[in-house]
DNA sequence: CGGTATCCCATTTGATACTG
DNA sequence: CAGTATCAAATGGGATACCG
């Protein structure tokens, strides 16, 4: 049976997940964001086999998260980019990136640790609200559907 | 083929996507913060294979995400809630959501709208540094190694 | 209600080889 | 370098039946 599709659902998360939930494709990311462009670093430093690599590399390009770009014209060479969409991605992979951290870590702390150049800081992210500021936690949101999406967050979890 | 497994990556967001990035994983999430906490109540709102929802509810439980609870004697009955752990996982859900509302919503609007209680407002989330409060942009954090980490963020994407 | 057990096959994955 | 082609194995996923 064909797995079932998160396309169709009426869920942001569900579609978001359409587009980069499989396997190996958040890492895929994580390695453009740290600037690889090249299928052969992605492959090497991944260790992900070659036909994958390209069936996800495929898939982000038809979805608008990267672009395919000639680099180099003899002979022809390409190299995948982050796309305006693709960037958009950032705050997925640095949450994925917090939480294993905070709870993955060894007592050696952290592989990487993130310094906040406008404010010459060690930072770590947080999710916050885009009116006051503050954190946003579950227990402080509400969610309203619209239309006939299901509600997220609606009880007291 | 035995698909790789990201535990041993020195990286957290592949030992976070190790134990969330499994297909319908993070629905399941979705899900228990919305406050479902029974089996059947997952299954009917998901429409997942019974198999795999035991699957993925065993691997959430053995990683202390969810917490597996007797609430009725008799007959015996067991409900599934978030632990710490598990609500942490919360900035990684709103960020899919937040993704999903750019880029995959219709004419009509994200499905789902959010209230944060505390300030009265409708809000969208954000991801911010920890120190300074101002938004986390790709291009103006620099990621340092710990140890044999590799870097996220190094050059320029 | 809250699962297990089984079946079964489509898909995915990894390995390897090959090409321009 | 940047893939495509091929292949076998394994697993993932869905459907269904069953059980205390």
């Amino acid at each position: 049976m064909r797995r079932t599709s998160f396309a169709d659902m009426n869920c942001s998360v569900a579609r978001t997940l359409e587009v980069v939930g499989e396997w190996w494709t958040m890492l895929v990311m994580r390695e453009a964001f740290s600037g690889v462009r090249r299928f052969d670093e992605f492959q090497g430093r991944l260790g992900i086999a070659r036909n994958v690599l390209a069936a996800r590399l495929q898939r982000l390009v038809d979805f608008g998260i990267l672009e395919r770009r000639l680099y180099q014209e003899r002979p022809e060479r390409y190299e995948y980019r982050l796309t305006e969409k693709g960037f958009d991605l950032y705050p997925v992979l640095l949450s994925l990136m917090r939480w294993g951290d905070r709870w993955t870590a060894g007592p050696e702390g952290p592989p990487v640790r993130l310094v906040h150049q406008n404010c010459g800081h060690e930072a770590t992210s947080v999710l916050s609200c885009s009116e006051c500021g503050e954190e946003l936690k579950p227990r402080e949101v509400r969610a309203l559907m619209s239309g006939t999406g299901r509600p997220l967050l609606d009880r007291e979890a």
